[in-house]
RNA sequence: CGGGGUGUGGCGCAGUUGGCAGCGCGCGUCGUUCGGGACGACGAGGUCGGAAGUUCGAGUCUUCUCACCCCGACCA
Protein backbone atom coordinates (compact mmCIF):
# COMPACT_ATOMS: atom_id res chain seq x y z
CA UNK A 1 0.00 0.00 0.00
CA UNK A 2 1.27 3.25 -0.74
CA UNK A 3 1.81 5.41 2.36
CA UNK A 4 0.11 8.96 2.33
CA UNK A 5 -0.14 9.57 5.89
CA UNK A 6 2.39 10.50 7.88
CA UNK A 7 2.00 8.15 11.39
CA UNK A 8 0.40 9.86 14.21
CA UNK A 9 3.76 8.16 16.09
CA UNK A 10 5.68 9.80 14.00
CA UNK A 11 4.10 12.97 13.79
CA UNK A 12 0.82 13.24 15.36
CA UNK A 13 0.25 17.10 14.56
CA UNK A 14 1.64 16.48 10.65
CA UNK A 15 -0.64 13.06 10.73
CA UNK A 16 -3.80 15.31 11.08
CA UNK A 17 -2.80 17.78 8.73
CA UNK A 18 -2.46 15.21 6.17
CA UNK A 19 -5.84 13.58 7.24
CA UNK A 20 -7.85 16.63 6.97
CA UNK A 21 -6.30 17.14 3.36
CA UNK A 22 -6.03 13.54 2.31
CA UNK A 23 -9.22 12.92 3.72
CA UNK A 24 -11.03 15.64 1.59
CA UNK A 25 -12.60 17.29 4.66
CA UNK A 26 -10.89 20.98 4.17
CA UNK A 27 -7.66 22.32 2.54
CA UNK A 28 -5.93 25.93 2.86
CA UNK A 29 -7.27 28.81 1.40
CA UNK A 30 -5.70 32.18 -0.71
CA UNK A 31 -6.69 33.69 2.42
CA UNK A 32 -4.92 33.19 5.45
CA UNK A 33 -5.85 31.28 8.24
CA UNK A 34 -9.21 30.66 6.90
CA UNK A 35 -9.76 27.41 5.37
CA UNK A 36 -11.94 26.08 2.56
CA UNK A 37 -14.69 23.10 4.03
CA UNK A 38 -14.83 20.41 1.27
CA UNK A 39 -18.24 18.99 -0.09
CA UNK A 40 -17.23 15.77 2.17
CA UNK A 41 -15.94 17.52 4.96
CA UNK A 42 -19.06 19.85 5.08
CA UNK A 43 -21.16 16.77 4.59
CA UNK A 44 -20.13 15.30 7.75
CA UNK A 45 -20.48 19.07 9.55
CA UNK A 46 -23.93 19.25 8.03
CA UNK A 47 -24.86 16.32 9.91
CA UNK A 48 -24.06 17.70 13.43
CA UNK A 49 -25.68 20.64 12.67
CA UNK A 50 -28.96 18.90 11.49
CA UNK A 51 -28.63 16.84 14.64
CA UNK A 52 -27.79 19.53 17.10
CA UNK A 53 -30.29 21.88 15.35
CA UNK A 54 -33.03 19.41 16.54
CA UNK A 55 -31.74 18.87 19.73
CA UNK A 56 -32.17 23.03 20.28
CA UNK A 57 -36.17 22.62 18.44
CA UNK A 58 -36.28 19.80 21.00
CA UNK A 59 -35.70 22.25 24.29
CA UNK A 60 -37.49 24.99 22.57
CA UNK A 61 -35.04 27.24 20.82
CA UNK A 62 -35.85 28.87 17.60
CA UNK A 63 -32.88 29.81 15.40
CA UNK A 64 -32.68 33.57 13.80
CA UNK A 65 -29.80 35.79 12.45
CA UNK A 66 -27.84 38.68 13.70
CA UNK A 67 -25.56 40.84 11.33
CA UNK A 68 -22.12 39.96 10.88
CA UNK A 69 -20.72 43.50 11.19
CA UNK A 70 -20.61 44.67 15.25
CA UNK A 71 -21.07 48.79 15.49
CA UNK A 72 -17.37 49.03 17.51
CA UNK A 73 -19.60 51.09 20.76
CA UNK A 74 -21.25 48.00 21.54
CA UNK A 75 -17.98 45.69 22.18
CA UNK A 76 -16.76 48.34 24.47
CA UNK A 77 -20.17 48.23 26.75
CA UNK A 78 -19.27 45.06 28.50
CA UNK A 79 -15.92 45.10 30.14
CA UNK A 80 -14.49 42.11 30.21
CA UNK A 81 -15.92 41.24 26.97
CA UNK A 82 -14.00 43.47 25.26
CA UNK A 83 -11.21 43.32 26.93
CA UNK A 84 -11.35 39.12 26.29
CA UNK A 85 -11.52 39.82 22.52
CA UNK A 86 -10.06 43.62 21.23
CA UNK A 87 -6.47 41.82 20.50
CA UNK A 88 -8.14 39.41 17.62
CA UNK A 89 -10.78 41.51 15.71
CA UNK A 90 -11.14 42.01 12.13
CA UNK A 91 -12.48 45.74 11.54
CA UNK A 92 -14.17 47.28 8.70
CA UNK A 93 -13.16 50.61 8.36
CA UNK A 94 -13.95 51.54 4.43
CA UNK A 95 -16.98 51.12 1.86
CA UNK A 96 -15.38 51.71 -1.10
CA UNK A 97 -12.61 50.88 -3.29
CA UNK A 98 -11.17 53.04 -6.52
CA UNK A 99 -9.37 52.54 -9.23
CA UNK A 100 -5.47 52.96 -8.21
CA UNK A 101 -3.91 56.11 -9.37
CA UNK A 102 -1.53 54.14 -11.50
CA UNK A 103 -3.89 52.80 -13.65
CA UNK A 104 -4.10 49.06 -12.72
CA UNK A 105 -5.63 47.74 -9.78
CA UNK A 106 -8.31 48.89 -6.91
CA UNK A 107 -7.54 50.76 -3.40
CA UNK A 108 -9.32 51.76 -0.79
CA UNK A 109 -11.52 55.30 -1.38
CA UNK A 110 -9.98 57.00 1.81
CA UNK A 111 -12.87 59.30 1.29
CA UNK A 112 -14.91 56.37 1.68
CA UNK A 113 -14.44 56.04 5.78
CA UNK A 114 -16.89 54.44 8.28
CA UNK A 115 -18.43 57.50 10.74
CA UNK A 116 -18.13 54.41 13.10
CA UNK A 117 -15.92 51.22 12.21
CA UNK A 118 -17.42 47.85 11.82
CA UNK A 119 -15.95 44.69 14.16
CA UNK A 120 -16.88 42.03 12.31
CA UNK A 121 -18.15 39.63 15.07
CA UNK A 122 -15.94 37.20 17.18
CA UNK A 123 -19.13 36.19 18.91
CA UNK A 124 -22.58 37.99 18.94
CA UNK A 125 -23.45 38.77 22.64
CA UNK A 126 -23.64 42.84 22.18
CA UNK A 127 -25.36 42.45 18.87
CA UNK A 128 -27.66 40.35 20.27
CA UNK A 129 -28.14 42.00 23.86
CA UNK A 130 -28.89 45.42 21.96
CA UNK A 131 -31.57 44.09 19.92
CA UNK A 132 -33.05 42.01 22.77
CA UNK A 133 -33.32 45.20 24.82
CA UNK A 134 -36.30 46.34 22.45
CA UNK A 135 -37.58 42.65 22.70
CA UNK A 136 -38.10 42.13 26.67
CA UNK A 137 -40.23 44.24 28.23
CA UNK A 138 -42.40 42.13 30.99
CA UNK A 139 -41.69 38.76 32.45
CA UNK A 140 -44.36 37.34 29.88
CA UNK A 141 -41.71 37.99 26.97
CA UNK A 142 -39.68 35.61 28.75
CA UNK A 143 -37.62 33.01 28.72
CA UNK A 144 -36.28 34.21 25.12
CA UNK A 145 -34.84 31.21 23.97
CA UNK A 146 -32.95 31.88 20.62
CA UNK A 147 -29.89 30.06 18.54
CA UNK A 148 -28.12 31.30 15.31
CA UNK A 149 -25.89 29.53 13.20
CA UNK A 150 -23.22 31.68 11.92
CA UNK A 151 -19.53 32.37 10.93
CA UNK A 152 -17.18 34.39 13.15
CA UNK A 153 -14.09 35.77 12.81
CA UNK A 154 -11.30 35.90 15.61
CA UNK A 155 -7.91 36.83 14.21
CA UNK A 156 -5.66 33.92 15.53
CA UNK A 157 -1.86 34.23 15.43
CA UNK A 158 -1.67 30.82 14.38
CA UNK A 159 -4.47 28.69 12.61
CA UNK A 160 -4.84 24.82 12.18
CA UNK A 161 -7.44 23.73 9.92
CA UNK A 162 -10.79 23.13 11.83
CA UNK A 163 -9.28 23.35 15.22
CA UNK A 164 -8.47 26.98 15.01
CA UNK A 165 -9.02 29.17 12.01
CA UNK A 166 -9.73 33.14 11.55
CA UNK A 167 -12.92 32.68 10.29
CA UNK A 168 -15.18 29.26 11.34
CA UNK A 169 -18.24 28.38 11.58
CA UNK A 170 -20.44 27.29 15.23
CA UNK A 171 -24.15 28.01 16.28
CA UNK A 172 -24.53 30.20 19.31
CA UNK A 173 -27.64 30.04 21.60
CA UNK A 174 -28.34 33.75 23.42
CA UNK A 175 -31.30 33.01 26.12
CA UNK A 176 -32.84 35.26 28.08
CA UNK A 177 -34.69 34.55 31.65
CA UNK A 178 -36.31 35.82 34.50
CA UNK A 179 -34.47 34.33 36.80
CA UNK A 180 -30.91 33.71 38.10
CA UNK A 181 -32.14 29.95 38.93
CA UNK A 182 -33.52 29.68 35.20
CA UNK A 183 -30.67 31.04 33.41
CA UNK A 184 -28.21 28.40 35.54
CA UNK A 185 -30.72 25.58 34.97
CA UNK A 186 -30.22 26.41 30.88
CA UNK A 187 -26.28 26.72 30.97
CA UNK A 188 -26.54 23.35 32.15
CA UNK A 189 -29.22 21.81 30.20
CA UNK A 190 -27.23 22.62 27.02
CA UNK A 191 -24.13 22.01 28.55
CA UNK A 192 -25.91 18.53 28.74
CA UNK A 193 -27.36 18.25 25.30
CA UNK A 194 -23.46 18.50 23.81
CA UNK A 195 -22.12 16.14 26.16
CA UNK A 196 -24.72 13.35 24.86
CA UNK A 197 -24.20 14.82 21.58
CA UNK A 198 -20.32 14.39 21.93
CA UNK A 199 -20.75 10.81 23.47
CA UNK A 200 -24.04 9.05 21.51
CA UNK A 201 -23.46 11.09 18.03
CA UNK A 202 -19.75 11.76 17.99
CA UNK A 203 -18.69 8.43 20.07
CA UNK A 204 -16.52 10.38 21.92
CA UNK A 205 -16.77 11.10 25.99
CA UNK A 206 -16.24 14.26 27.59
CA UNK A 207 -15.96 15.57 30.70
CA UNK A 208 -18.49 18.27 31.82
CA UNK A 209 -17.51 21.02 34.08
CA UNK A 210 -16.82 24.21 34.94
CA UNK A 211 -14.03 26.56 34.29
CA UNK A 212 -11.74 28.47 36.31
CA UNK A 213 -11.34 31.97 36.43
CA UNK A 214 -8.26 32.25 34.08
CA UNK A 215 -10.19 29.75 31.35
CA UNK A 216 -13.77 31.59 31.73
CA UNK A 217 -15.33 33.54 29.11
CA UNK A 218 -14.60 37.18 28.76
CA UNK A 219 -18.25 38.55 29.92
CA UNK A 220 -19.52 35.25 31.51
CA UNK A 221 -20.23 34.74 35.73
CA UNK A 222 -19.61 31.00 35.10
CA UNK A 223 -18.19 28.99 31.86
CA UNK A 224 -19.32 25.39 31.86
CA UNK A 225 -16.96 23.03 28.91
CA UNK A 226 -17.20 19.69 28.17
CA UNK A 227 -13.97 18.55 27.29
CA UNK A 228 -12.40 14.94 25.01
CA UNK A 229 -9.03 13.49 25.17
CA UNK A 230 -7.69 13.15 21.75
CA UNK A 231 -4.87 10.62 20.79
CA UNK A 232 -2.29 12.20 21.78
CA UNK A 233 -3.34 12.70 25.41
CA UNK A 234 -4.44 16.42 25.20
CA UNK A 235 -7.34 18.19 26.13
CA UNK A 236 -9.94 19.62 23.36
CA UNK A 237 -12.65 21.76 25.25
CA UNK A 238 -15.49 20.91 22.33
CA UNK A 239 -18.35 23.02 23.44
CA UNK A 240 -19.11 25.81 26.45
CA UNK A 241 -21.62 27.04 27.55
CA UNK A 242 -21.82 30.11 29.74
CA UNK A 243 -24.19 31.67 32.81
CA UNK A 244 -23.95 35.25 31.64
CA UNK A 245 -25.49 36.34 34.84
CA UNK A 246 -26.80 40.02 34.50
CA UNK A 247 -23.60 41.45 33.23
CA UNK A 248 -24.90 42.08 29.44
CA UNK A 249 -28.58 43.17 30.50
CA UNK A 250 -26.95 45.52 32.81
CA UNK A 251 -24.45 46.67 30.19
CA UNK A 252 -27.31 46.87 27.30
CA UNK A 253 -30.04 47.91 30.07
CA UNK A 254 -32.60 45.20 29.09
CA UNK A 255 -35.30 45.30 31.73
CA UNK A 256 -38.44 43.10 32.42
CA UNK A 257 -41.28 44.24 34.94
CA UNK A 258 -41.60 41.32 37.85
CA UNK A 259 -44.93 40.22 37.90
CA UNK A 260 -45.48 42.07 41.41
CA UNK A 261 -44.35 45.57 38.77
CA UNK A 262 -40.72 45.38 39.75
CA UNK A 263 -38.45 46.90 37.11
CA UNK A 264 -35.08 44.25 36.88
CA UNK A 265 -32.71 43.23 35.01
CA UNK A 266 -32.65 39.99 32.92
CA UNK A 267 -30.48 36.72 33.51
CA UNK A 268 -28.82 35.30 30.55
CA UNK A 269 -27.09 32.43 29.04
CA UNK A 270 -25.26 31.53 26.15
CA UNK A 271 -23.50 28.54 24.28
CA UNK A 272 -21.35 27.22 21.52
CA UNK A 273 -19.98 24.47 19.29
CA UNK A 274 -18.10 25.16 16.54
CA UNK A 275 -16.30 23.45 13.53
CA UNK A 276 -13.80 22.77 15.98
CA UNK A 277 -15.42 19.43 16.49
CA UNK A 278 -14.85 17.86 12.86
CA UNK A 279 -11.04 18.48 14.36
CA UNK A 280 -12.25 16.16 17.65
CA UNK A 281 -13.90 13.88 15.41
CA UNK A 282 -10.67 13.13 13.91
CA UNK A 283 -8.62 13.01 16.60
CA UNK A 284 -10.58 11.03 18.75
CA UNK A 285 -11.19 7.91 16.22
CA UNK A 286 -8.91 7.82 13.04
CA UNK A 287 -5.86 5.66 12.44
CA UNK A 288 -2.69 5.85 10.63
CA UNK A 289 -5.34 4.92 7.43
CA UNK A 290 -7.81 7.78 7.64
CA UNK A 291 -10.71 8.75 9.49
CA UNK A 292 -12.79 6.55 11.23
CA UNK A 293 -16.16 8.33 11.44
CA UNK A 294 -18.98 6.97 13.55
CA UNK A 295 -21.90 5.76 11.87
CA UNK A 296 -24.24 7.84 12.95
CA UNK A 297 -22.27 10.94 11.26
CA UNK A 298 -20.53 9.38 8.04
CA UNK A 299 -22.03 10.80 5.17
CA UNK A 300 -21.79 7.02 3.24
CA UNK A 301 -22.29 5.03 6.07
CA UNK A 302 -21.77 1.86 4.00
CA UNK A 303 -19.93 1.61 0.24
CA UNK A 304 -20.42 -0.99 -2.18
CA UNK A 305 -17.56 -2.06 -4.60
CA UNK A 306 -18.07 -4.46 -7.52
CA UNK A 307 -15.20 -7.22 -8.33
CA UNK A 308 -15.17 -8.11 -11.35
CA UNK A 309 -13.03 -8.47 -14.49
CA UNK A 310 -15.44 -8.33 -18.02
CA UNK A 311 -18.35 -5.66 -19.08
CA UNK A 312 -21.17 -8.78 -18.43
CA UNK A 313 -20.01 -9.79 -15.08
CA UNK A 314 -20.34 -6.00 -14.52
CA UNK A 315 -23.93 -5.72 -14.86
CA UNK A 316 -24.51 -8.65 -13.71
CA UNK A 317 -22.94 -7.41 -10.17
CA UNK A 318 -25.02 -4.55 -10.94
CA UNK A 319 -28.38 -6.46 -10.63
CA UNK A 320 -27.24 -8.13 -7.42
CA UNK A 321 -26.19 -4.77 -5.66
CA UNK A 322 -29.23 -3.08 -6.73
CA UNK A 323 -31.07 -5.43 -4.55
CA UNK A 324 -29.00 -5.01 -1.81
CA UNK A 325 -28.84 -1.31 -1.89
CA UNK A 326 -32.67 -0.90 -2.38
CA UNK A 327 -32.50 -3.43 1.03
CA UNK A 328 -30.31 -1.06 2.98
CA UNK A 329 -31.98 2.02 1.83
CA UNK A 330 -34.99 1.06 3.09
CA UNK A 331 -33.83 0.22 6.46
CA UNK A 332 -32.56 4.06 6.55
CA UNK A 333 -28.75 3.00 5.90
CA UNK A 334 -26.90 5.96 3.60
CA UNK A 335 -25.05 3.52 0.65
CA UNK A 336 -22.85 4.51 -2.11
CA UNK A 337 -22.42 2.12 -4.68
CA UNK A 338 -19.22 2.82 -6.29
CA UNK A 339 -19.43 0.78 -10.02
CA UNK A 340 -16.99 3.37 -11.46
CA UNK A 341 -14.69 1.86 -14.04
CA UNK A 342 -11.89 4.46 -13.77
CA UNK A 343 -10.81 2.82 -10.50
CA UNK A 344 -9.63 -0.38 -9.84
CA UNK A 345 -11.23 -2.26 -6.31
CA UNK A 346 -7.86 -1.81 -4.67
CA UNK A 347 -7.65 2.35 -4.87
CA UNK A 348 -11.27 2.27 -4.39
CA UNK A 349 -11.10 0.03 -0.62
CA UNK A 350 -7.76 2.57 0.43
CA UNK A 351 -9.96 5.65 -0.44
CA UNK A 352 -12.99 4.74 1.30
CA UNK A 353 -10.59 3.74 4.51
CA UNK A 354 -8.91 7.39 4.20
CA UNK A 355 -12.84 8.51 4.41
CA UNK A 356 -13.51 6.85 7.13
CA UNK A 357 -16.73 4.75 5.58
CA UNK A 358 -17.47 2.62 8.08
CA UNK A 359 -18.39 -0.28 6.10
CA UNK A 360 -17.23 -1.56 2.85
CA UNK A 361 -18.91 -4.40 0.85
CA UNK A 362 -17.66 -5.99 -1.88
CA UNK A 363 -19.53 -7.98 -4.35
CA UNK A 364 -17.66 -10.37 -6.99
CA UNK A 365 -18.55 -13.48 -8.64
CA UNK A 366 -17.27 -15.45 -6.18
CA UNK A 367 -19.97 -13.51 -4.04
CA UNK A 368 -22.86 -14.26 -6.19
CA UNK A 369 -21.78 -17.95 -6.77
CA UNK A 370 -22.27 -18.44 -3.07
CA UNK A 371 -25.22 -15.84 -2.41
CA UNK A 372 -22.89 -14.13 0.02
CA UNK A 373 -21.42 -10.54 0.40
CA UNK A 374 -17.82 -9.31 1.77
CA UNK A 375 -18.41 -7.03 4.70
CA UNK A 376 -15.30 -4.78 5.80
CA UNK A 377 -15.04 -2.74 8.92
CA UNK A 378 -13.52 0.59 9.45
CA UNK A 379 -12.87 0.31 12.82
CA UNK A 380 -11.08 -3.20 12.96
CA UNK A 381 -10.25 -3.39 9.52
CA UNK A 382 -11.78 -7.00 9.87
CA UNK A 383 -13.54 -8.51 6.57
CA UNK A 384 -15.85 -11.14 6.85
CA UNK A 385 -18.70 -12.98 4.48
CA UNK A 386 -22.33 -12.57 5.08
CA UNK A 387 -24.96 -14.12 3.54
CA UNK A 388 -26.86 -11.90 1.31
CA UNK A 389 -30.05 -12.92 2.78
CA UNK A 390 -30.87 -10.91 5.77
CA UNK A 391 -27.96 -8.75 4.63
CA UNK A 392 -29.71 -5.37 5.66
CA UNK A 393 -30.17 -6.64 9.61
CA UNK A 394 -26.28 -7.65 9.42
CA UNK A 395 -25.81 -4.23 8.56
CA UNK A 396 -27.40 -2.56 10.53
CA UNK A 397 -26.28 -4.28 13.91
CA UNK A 398 -23.16 -3.81 12.19
CA UNK A 399 -23.26 -0.23 12.27
CA UNK A 400 -24.72 0.08 15.84
CA UNK A 401 -21.66 -2.35 16.47
CA UNK A 402 -19.26 0.02 15.11
CA UNK A 403 -20.17 3.13 17.00
CA UNK A 404 -20.39 1.81 20.20
CA UNK A 405 -17.19 -0.06 19.50
CA UNK A 406 -15.34 3.12 18.75
CA UNK A 407 -16.63 4.68 21.83
CA UNK A 408 -15.69 1.82 23.88
CA UNK A 409 -12.24 2.32 22.44
CA UNK A 410 -12.13 6.08 23.13
CA UNK A 411 -13.23 5.56 26.50
CA UNK A 412 -10.68 3.25 27.24
CA UNK A 413 -7.92 5.26 25.85
CA UNK A 414 -9.18 7.95 28.18
CA UNK A 415 -9.33 5.96 31.13
CA UNK A 416 -5.49 4.73 30.75
CA UNK A 417 -4.55 7.68 29.81
CA UNK A 418 -6.17 9.49 33.18
CA UNK A 419 -3.64 9.84 36.23
CA UNK A 420 -4.21 10.99 39.70
CA UNK A 421 -1.36 11.88 41.92
CA UNK A 422 -0.75 14.13 44.59
CA UNK A 423 2.34 14.88 43.73
CA UNK A 424 3.95 18.21 42.07
CA UNK A 425 7.16 16.20 40.67
CA UNK A 426 4.92 13.32 39.41
CA UNK A 427 2.79 15.52 37.99
CA UNK A 428 5.18 17.44 36.03
CA UNK A 429 6.99 13.66 34.69
CA UNK A 430 3.45 12.67 33.31
CA UNK A 431 3.08 15.80 31.93
CA UNK A 432 6.46 15.98 30.35
CA UNK A 433 6.27 12.08 29.42
CA UNK A 434 3.14 10.54 29.31
CA UNK A 435 0.51 13.58 28.36
CA UNK A 436 -3.03 12.72 29.36
CA UNK A 437 -5.00 13.80 31.79
CA UNK A 438 -4.41 14.20 35.32
CA UNK A 439 -6.82 14.52 38.87
CA UNK A 440 -4.98 16.77 41.25
CA UNK A 441 -5.51 19.14 44.27
CA UNK A 442 -5.29 23.00 43.42
CA UNK A 443 -5.82 25.36 46.22
CA UNK A 444 -8.42 27.56 43.81
CA UNK A 445 -5.88 30.17 43.29
CA UNK A 446 -5.13 31.90 39.69
CA UNK A 447 -1.36 32.25 41.14
CA UNK A 448 -1.26 28.54 41.48
CA UNK A 449 -2.75 28.19 38.36
CA UNK A 450 -0.74 29.97 36.03
CA UNK A 451 2.75 28.71 37.71
CA UNK A 452 1.43 24.93 36.65
CA UNK A 453 0.63 26.64 33.48
CA UNK A 454 4.55 28.16 33.17
CA UNK A 455 6.20 25.30 34.64
CA UNK A 456 4.29 21.81 32.68
CA UNK A 457 1.95 23.77 29.50
CA UNK A 458 -0.66 21.61 31.36
CA UNK A 459 -3.92 23.92 32.26
CA UNK A 460 -6.87 23.41 34.60
CA UNK A 461 -9.52 21.86 31.53
CA UNK A 462 -12.09 22.26 34.20
CA UNK A 463 -13.78 21.09 37.36
CA UNK A 464 -15.55 18.51 36.99
CA UNK A 465 -19.49 18.48 37.74
CA UNK A 466 -20.41 16.23 40.48
CA UNK A 467 -17.03 16.11 41.30
CA UNK A 468 -16.22 13.80 44.45
CA UNK A 469 -15.35 16.06 47.36
CA UNK A 470 -12.09 14.62 48.99
CA UNK A 471 -10.04 16.95 51.11
CA UNK A 472 -6.40 16.61 49.82
CA UNK A 473 -3.60 19.79 49.63
CA UNK A 474 -2.86 21.32 46.57
CA UNK A 475 0.66 19.67 44.87
CA UNK A 476 2.21 22.94 44.36
CA UNK A 477 1.57 24.91 47.47
CA UNK A 478 0.42 22.27 50.40
CA UNK A 479 -2.67 24.51 51.10
CA UNK A 480 -5.99 22.41 51.43
CA UNK A 481 -8.15 21.72 48.70
CA UNK A 482 -11.74 20.59 48.94
CA UNK A 483 -11.65 18.67 45.62
CA UNK A 484 -9.26 17.09 42.61
CA UNK A 485 -9.49 19.41 39.27
CA UNK A 486 -8.70 18.26 35.88
CA UNK A 487 -5.42 19.07 34.51
CA UNK A 488 -4.55 18.40 30.77
CA UNK A 489 -2.25 20.13 28.00
CA UNK A 490 -5.05 21.52 25.65
CA UNK A 491 -5.54 22.63 22.11
C1' C B 1 5.32 40.38 17.36
C1' G B 2 10.22 37.38 17.97
C1' G B 3 13.13 32.90 15.84
C1' G B 4 13.61 29.49 11.62
C1' G B 5 12.30 28.01 6.66
C1' U B 6 10.09 27.76 1.67
C1' G B 7 8.42 29.97 -3.06
C1' U B 8 10.19 26.16 -10.11
C1' G B 9 3.78 22.32 -14.51
C1' G B 10 -2.34 20.54 -10.57
C1' C B 11 0.65 18.22 -6.16
C1' G B 12 5.60 16.79 -4.14
C1' C B 13 10.44 18.08 -5.39
C1' A B 14 15.66 18.32 -8.20
C1' G B 15 18.24 21.94 -10.82
C1' U B 16 26.21 21.65 -10.21
C1' U B 17 30.76 26.95 -11.71
C1' G B 18 25.48 31.74 -14.56
C1' G B 19 25.00 28.46 -20.63
C1' C B 20 18.56 24.43 -24.36
C1' A B 21 13.83 24.10 -17.50
C1' G B 22 13.86 18.50 -15.43
C1' C B 23 12.00 14.13 -12.27
C1' G B 24 8.04 11.49 -9.53
C1' C B 25 2.86 11.52 -8.75
C1' G B 26 -1.41 13.20 -10.94
C1' C B 27 -3.85 14.42 -15.82
C1' G B 28 -5.33 12.82 -21.45
C1' U B 29 -5.54 8.84 -25.47
C1' C B 30 -4.94 3.63 -26.68
C1' G B 31 -4.09 -1.40 -25.22
C1' U B 32 -3.51 -5.23 -21.57
C1' U B 33 -5.48 -5.51 -16.45
C1' C B 34 -9.30 -5.63 -12.23
C1' G B 35 -10.83 -10.01 -4.71
C1' G B 36 -6.00 -4.45 -1.30
C1' G B 37 -3.65 1.94 -4.04
C1' A B 38 -1.95 -2.33 -11.86
C1' C B 39 1.32 -2.00 -16.25
C1' G B 40 3.05 -0.45 -21.13
C1' A B 41 3.20 3.03 -25.25
C1' C B 42 2.27 7.86 -26.73
C1' G B 43 0.85 12.83 -25.16
C1' A B 44 -0.72 17.71 -22.83
C1' G B 45 0.91 21.02 -19.22
C1' G B 46 5.95 26.03 -16.64
C1' U B 47 6.64 34.34 -18.51
C1' C B 48 10.96 29.48 -12.24
C1' G B 49 6.29 34.49 -6.28
C1' G B 50 7.03 39.94 -7.91
C1' A B 51 10.21 44.34 -9.13
C1' A B 52 14.85 46.39 -10.14
C1' G B 53 20.04 45.51 -11.00
C1' U B 54 24.90 42.88 -12.60
C1' U B 55 25.94 40.12 -17.26
C1' C B 56 26.75 38.56 -24.14
C1' G B 57 23.45 35.40 -21.20
C1' A B 58 19.94 34.82 -14.63
C1' G B 59 15.74 29.46 -11.92
C1' U B 60 20.98 30.19 -10.33
C1' C B 61 24.45 36.30 -8.37
C1' U B 62 22.91 41.39 -5.78
C1' U B 63 19.15 44.66 -3.67
C1' C B 64 14.22 45.45 -2.53
C1' U B 65 9.39 43.41 -2.02
C1' C B 66 5.23 40.01 -1.44
C1' A B 67 3.17 35.49 0.08
C1' C B 68 2.96 31.10 2.67
C1' C B 69 4.69 27.31 6.23
C1' C B 70 7.01 25.72 10.95
C1' C B 71 8.47 26.93 16.28
C1' G B 72 7.18 30.38 20.42
C1' A B 73 3.91 34.32 23.11
C1' C B 74 -2.19 34.65 22.49
C1' C B 75 -6.64 31.79 21.72
C1' A B 76 -12.72 28.00 20.84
Amino acid sequence: MAKILTSRKENYAQWYNDLVIKADLAENSAVRGCMVIKPYGYAIWEKMQSVLDSKFKETGHSNAYFPLFIPKSFLSKEAAHVEGFAKECAVVTHYRLKSSSGGKGIEVDETAKLEEELIIRPTSETIIWNTYKNWIQSYRDLPLLINQWANVVRWEMRTRLFLRTAEFLWQEGHTAHATKEEAIEETIKMLNVYSEFAKNWMAIPVISGTKTENERFAGAVETYSIEAMMQDGKALQSGTSHFLGQNFAKAFDVTFLNKTGKLEHVWASSWGVSTRLMGALVMAHSDDRGLVLPPKLAPIQVVIVPIYKKSEELENINREVEVIRQKLVASGITVKYDNRDTHKPGWKFADYELKGVPLRLAVGPRDIENKSVEVARRDTLEKKSYPLEGIEETVKSLLTEIQENIFNKALEFRTQNTHTTDSYEEFKEIIENKGGFINAHWDGTRETEEKINQETKATIRCIPLNNKQEPGKCIVTGKPSSQRVLFAKAY
